[in-house]
DNA sequence: CTAATTTCGCTACTCTAGTTGCGTAATTGG
DNA sequence: CCAATTACGCAACTAGAGTAGCGAAATTAG
């Protein structure tokens, strides 16, 4: 057995129920280790016995935060991916959650253990998508050809682009126009073909 | 005329020449407001009486140190889309230069006021690509249809995203199959289309 | 020249992240 | 029971961001 006293096993629950709590409240503002400590009825030294920075005490806050969120599956790929993406977009027009979502951005890049951490997260994430999308090859609905992480990050990258970029905003529209133009894109890589020019203006004539 | 004391303009220069010759020494880290003051030869409050944070006098620094950055213009748009876009990549797989965009992004989402001024530095930077789109739907080098804004979020947005969220490698071959996605899917969307299912698995055989 | 006005430097302060050192509580092995 | 070991709480500390107050310097209006 292990000598020495047992850690109290209470101790991490309530901090990181308190911790998401207090994000919650006031999201990343008014967020402060002392006022986590108090609340959670634990010295301040505890916490940093167990977690190295303030930056991963509320990482995993959030982890909490987003342990739900599930993906639609109809059967229909297409229409789940255009659902999936539409949920992603709704999600980042809260105000919170952007602002969450940049300091954790921020937080990956100033420790890597958290960039590690962070990145796991959002593997787990996409992982359910990826899936989505090879069901969706192999019942046709999807090009063959189609790179499956390729289309995610067709999909999700210019979402989280305008969050966190440039500010543009995220309209229904724009979401609907994004998921076109990602679907009608999967598939066109060919090794030895480089470029598609022409073919994208054949299949809107085709329609 | 103004009546009181003039504002010293010589310390704007300095200053901003000071923080940005910090963060190219040491980046995000081992900049400190007071390092600033001392190296720029004023005191700490006549900075807050010019830069209302720490978070904007950085903001500004980076601003100054990504003044330049040219666009290339050969006349062959899809080539020098696909250019511009490597040169993009190249960027970000710098840590360095990684880090003080996470930075910037948390920044931008905890004042309302450096958000617009850093939407506002992106912008600049659309600008010329936007409009050289827009010389290659003129030409006919890209379908009548395409959105500008949109097909720069299908090449930059996946970069960013891979970036600062996934971690993912952002490798040459990556980029060229991100470039003929988002130029096959240019253009593909259209009022009452919503769907182009089938399209692009036409297309691939079609080829 | 004098008064009003504005900038500047300086000192001292608050607040929060994070650290250090110490005494004490809880547990296991003998 | 006793020693070793580990967790915990507490108090004091450092460092950096940001603020407040004061006196001195520079400038303009009269």
């Amino acid at each position: 057995m292990v000598r020495g006293r047992p850690r109290d096993a209470t101790v991490a629950d309530r901090v990181v129920a308190v911790a998401a709590q207090l994000l919650r409240e006031g999201g990343y503002a008014g967020f402060t280790i002392d006022e986590v400590a108090v609340r959670a009825g634990v010295a301040k030294t505890t916490l940093y016995r167990r977690w190295p920075s303030r930056d991963h005490l509320v990482a995993e806050a959030v982890a909490a935060l987003m342990a739900e969120v599930s993906l639609p599956d109809t059967g229909d790929v297409r229409a789940d991916l255009r659902r999936a993406t539409l949920a992603v977009a709704a999600g980042l027009r809260e105000p919170r959650t952007r602002a969450l979502i940049a300091e954790l951005v921020a937080y990956g890049a100033r420790h890597d253990d958290l960039g590690a951490f962070l990145r796991e997260l959002w593997a787990r994430r996409r992982q359910a998508t990826g899936e989505l999308i090879e069901r969706g090859i192999a019942g046709g609905q999807l090009p063959a050809g189609t790179d499956p992480a390729l289309l995610i990050d067709a999909l999700t990258g210019p979402l989280y682009y305008r969050t966190l970029i440039t500010g543009e905003p995220i309209t229904d529209e724009y979401v609907a126009a994004l998921t076109d133009a990602a679907l009608a894109g999967a598939g066109s890589h060919r090794a030895g073909t480089r470029d598609a020019s022409g073919v994208a203006g054949e299949c809107r004539e085709a329609r």
